[in-house]
DNA sequence: CGTCCGCTTGACTCAGATCAAACTTGGTGG
DNA sequence: CCACCAAGTTTGATCTGAGTCAAGCGGACG
């Protein structure tokens, strides 16, 4: 379920804002009205340690929900800001309830969409657990590749892939030269073809 | 919802099992008929990377939901394993489906867990994400103590705590050390209590 | 009483972060 | 069509701090 079809789903219980400026979208202890979808651009969650410095919680991006805990939660627990041109859906928190309540399918493609994250995040710390550079970009490509396939085409770019991984992206660039030097990898722009070295030779 | 409500509330539709050994519970490409919940000792999910190494996607615990995102797939994406020594529950996943249709608190309150968990991964990642071992650790603290508090009691042992924010045990040590004399916090044993700085001098 | 495991400290290593700089690439607008 | 700008890509040099291996302590538990 995209966040556009969960907006028309919603219809008068959804709005939809755009932003040209960096907009505080709730604070930590507000009310909790809605949770949020991002249409486009980046939103993130806020906590302040207790030494008062900022600590970034979650960074959310296009195609992203956001906040999706404040359903199940009588008040915000951290601050949420939308980034300077954001478009951000704000998804009723009582019409999402409701749907869910008297309508069943919605509820099961909710908590798909819910499981798939889960899902992502807990195999994306495992993958940052793995130090080496190298393994980590095998390991990282190897998850998204369909089962049987090579060639993998990059959504993003190469730094937004570093980004997502945990590294830094000159760290990627040059674990990529090294496996390819390795014949592990063979790339050409954003394609890359997994396993040189076993079917080569 | 705790895993046993979960187990009560599907009745014939789930059962445990206690394992002496590893066990496989199931293996990709099998077709879904369970979610799992972890009673006792672990469970971990792996695959196979194009390379051939093992790489373990998830290793859930006591308490955690194991393998959701087969509730919404044919097949098994992974392989999963439960350990020696462990009580699993294997949920039904018509069972599941069918209440989370039919009973609209059943589904909210299986979405409010799920989204419960998006939360906590997201910000545990990005506490990975914090370099240093003394920062990360007082946001990782930071986030666990309540609004106001200033204590917190470790649940388990320091050395699941270093696990848990991905840091070697120690690394952890040494850097509660350093905190202690640099007067960022103050511990005794499993108790720990911040910003003794501010609130000292 | 012995064993396991969490805790603690020391010494060493190294791979990735960081800072810096150059080069592509793509898109915008005049 | 070209000037220009922003962002991604690439490479180099340096450094730091967390991982790793090793070893000793102490409490819990059978």
């Amino acid at each position: 379920m995209q966040v556009i079809e969960l907006v028309e789903r919603l219809g008068r219980a959804a709005r939809v804002e755009t932003y040209t400026n960096d907009t505080v979208l709730f604070r930590r202890g507000d009310p909790t009205r809605h949770m949020f979808g991002i249409i486009q651009g980046q939103a993130c969650l806020r906590r302040t340690t207790f030494e008062g410095t900022e600590l970034i919680i979650h960074r959310a991006h296009e195609g992203d929900l956001f906040a999706e805990a404040a359903l199940f939660s009588d008040a915000y627990h951290c601050d949420g800001q939308a980034l300077a041109g954001s478009r951000v859906a704000f998804l009723s928190k009582l019409g999402v309830h409701s749907l869910m309540q008297d309508d069943g399918a919605f509820a099961s493609a909710f908590c798909q969409r819910l499981a798939g994250q889960v899902q992502r995040l807990r195999s994306n710390i495992e993958l940052r657990a793995i130090r080496s550079a190298d393994d980590r970009i095998i390991a990282a490509l190897s998850l998204r590749v369909g089962t049987g396939e090579a060639n993998y085409d990059l959504a993003g770019t190469w730094k937004g892939f570093a980004q997502e991984i945990g590294l830094s992206h000159e760290a990627l660039y040059r674990a990529l030269k090294r496996l390819e030097r390795a014949n592990r990898v063979q790339r050409q722009g954003r394609s890359i073809r997994l396993g040189v070295k076993q079917l080569g030779d």
